[in-house]
DNA sequence: TGTACATCAGTGAACGCGCGTTCACTGATGTAC
DNA sequence: TGTACATCAGTGAACGCGCGTTCACTGATGTAC
């Protein structure tokens, strides 16, 4: 959200207005949420006139899928990098691959919105459907590990899934700020740790 | 949502207009999602003229207020119900809440996105907070019993607080159209059923 | 019971505004020969 | 290497639209006496 550099307009082609308008739009959705943004604010943010990003995006509807299926790739890296960082399949690589879900929601709660839903009725387009499978994948393929197996069988799916809800209910939680409804304020690394045991077990 | 009397024009004065806005702009949220409602589209659908809300509304922020207030106060109400039908401080009385709360946001989904965070980046308000931690009073008090105690303590909250997050991840996860993502689609009840029980072991 | 009057809860017209999108256009770039 | 030209990726002005909200108003209601 802060590394969002204004277009400097020394040329008439940008090298990637794709690129930028998306990131223009996500720092403006983190900003203002996703009602705050405009595309004439996006396009005064990048430096362009507002007919620009139509050679980019057919609709304003497009380029949210577009920050939303952008955000899932950048957790789906997050996740690979944090798994990498432990013992293949065990508790410690299942925990960190919740804390980066979580994290990154709490660094990016209106994209993380948007991700999951926060676009209308409107279905997920065919490229968030992707992404967002790769994600959930790298859970599975931890998990299944964990078990002792070799491909991703339905008690697989039964133990991943319920730890995906959990910290998918914990990110909107946190990012909905009901961490400290109560006067025991949660800590959410402790509750990631706790309940990955308890729901592995 | 099928539940919304339109109104009959009989009298200058109406009834209850307040509650009849609220009714009919939930009506049209749960139809065409947050975003595709207007305040004149609520006046429409009660009766009314564009200028009448604001005898009861300060604003359309204030409106959409009422109406997630008005969420969380029939959610509680379910949820009271649902563990009076059950042998109290049970397994089955937590699971049932538990159930209640993803069924509502299943029923009422947009409500339910309303109620939680879906207003833009506005903090809630007095009443929203006074009526949702009474909601999450009926499961602390539900898992008290459980633990025999008679007090909401830390160690009530640490056992509680996971259970809200596990079901609320399930709602956000089922309302997005998520449980059959893999091959092996999720059955909600029995996810909430493990859950519970592992989370409360 | 009848009347005067304050208050309540609507009306209907109007407002300024910024939105998403389209249009005909033009400057910059890449390629064939 | 130079030129012609197709294509790409922008511009800037304009559009119609519906929005949230305000205004002066008026009909209905409740109450005091």
């Amino acid at each position: 959200m802060t590394d969002v550099t204004v277009h400097k307009k020394t040329a008439y082609h940008h090298g990637d207005l794709k690129g930028e308008l998306i990131a223009a739009a996500r720092s403006l959705i983190e900003m203002h949420g996703p009602d705050g943004f405009s595309m004439s604010d996006a396009c005064r943010l990048a430096g362009v006139s507002t007919a620009a990003p139509y050679r980019h995006f057919s609709s304003k509807q497009d380029l949210l899928a577009a920050i939303a299926a952008d955000g899932l790739k950048r957790l789906g890296e997050d996740m690979e990098t944090l798994v990498q960082n432990h013992p293949r399949g065990t508790v410690e690589s299942i925990s960190a691959i919740g804390r980066g879900y979580v994290d990154f929601a709490i660094r990016e709660p209106h994209t993380f919105r948007l991700m999951f839903g926060a676009m209308g009725a409107k279905p997920e387009n065919a490229q968030m459907r992707e992404v967002g499978r790769a994600c959930y994948g790298i859970l599975l393929g931890e998990v299944a590990k964990f078990l002792g197996k070799t491909e991703v069988d339905e008690a697989v799916v039964g133990r991943a899934f319920p730890l995906w809800t959990f910290v998918h209910g914990l990110s909107f939680l946190a990012i909905d700020g009901k961490l400290d409804v109560h006067e025991f304020p949660v800590d959410i690394n402790e509750s990631i740790r706790i309940a990955t045991g308890r729901l592995l077990s």
